[in-house]
DNA sequence: GGTAATTACTTGACATATCAACTATTTCTG
DNA sequence: CAGAAATAGTTGATATGTCAAGTAATTACC
């Protein structure tokens, strides 16, 4: 991508970065589909409300865990709605919200491609970094953020 | 996303890549948006061209160039040649390829989005990381790849 | 208590990415 | 050289993300 005016290293930083930003994730998107049948975006949606505490969370909640936009969110869950992945009632105290469960099916499929995908994460980015490459990155995270 | 079967560390990890790796590309390619009125996609292929020691690369050569499959650079590089940024002519020596070249609208636009999206990138990146930090990024990438 | 602002969500249009299937042109191989 | 395989690219269907504009319910404010 972009790198005139860049010092040297800056650019190359750079452009490591971008290319396992647009390689490794829609790598695992791919692994996902390929091993559960179910789409990237669908897996994170599945995997923010299993890790809910409380059994259902409204829309916006879920856009902004994940750092999405309400549009994209409500596009998404009404597909996965028509899945079957998830349910959506309208909440009893505001009724503006709609609580979104996760289905018996949902949470069959999010049970086993987790740990699916755990491994293949493992495979493919916490097995070939070394300790202090994994603190280096939670660093530049917090930095860039 | 996924962190279940995944030691503190590597989670945490993996959280902190997964966040910056799905913010800052978007952001970015909003900003080329905003400031350009060309998007990201077109933004990368206008750089890959204006890069080239030739005047022209077929799409396959530009495909692999960036990680891309061929389908997906045939459809933007159709868009992009009803935008007027580029231009395909039949290859003379072997008529299954075309030569891609960039247009002088697409080449002005180029040159006044590049300085601008490196302006934005060091504010983004390289300004708020530290050599060490952007080196460690470098030796991640490679064992990622 | 009424109206203005805010919040939650939807909708439709459009840009983009992916996939599978397809055409056309080389190149390879016996 | 004939047929098979590989290569370059296209196409259309489908899934997805983004934007701007909309509706409906709630809250804030005078």
């Amino acid at each position: 991508m972009a790198q005139k005016g860049m010092k040297e290293l800056d650019s190359k930083a750079w452009r490591a970065f971008h290319k396992i930003g647009t390689s490794l994730l829609p790598h695992l998107g791919r692994q996902i589909t390929n091993h559960s049948g179910i789409s990237g975006a669908e897996y994170v949606v599945l995997v923010a409300l299993s890790e809910l505490t409380v059994p259902s969370a409204n829309l916006n909640r879920l856009a902004r865990g994940l750092g999405w936009e309400m549009s994209r969110m409500s596009h998404q869950i009404s597909r996965m709605e028509d899945a079957g992945l998830v349910k959506k009632t309208k909440n009893a105290e505001d009724s503006r919200c709609f609580d979104v469960s996760i289905t018996a099916k949902g949470r069959k499929i999010a049970d086993s491609a987790i740990p699916l995908q755990s491994k293949e994460i493992n495979h493919c980015f916490s097995d070939v970094l070394t300790q202090a490459q994994m603190r280096a990155l939670i660093e530049i995270s917090e930095a860039i953020s």
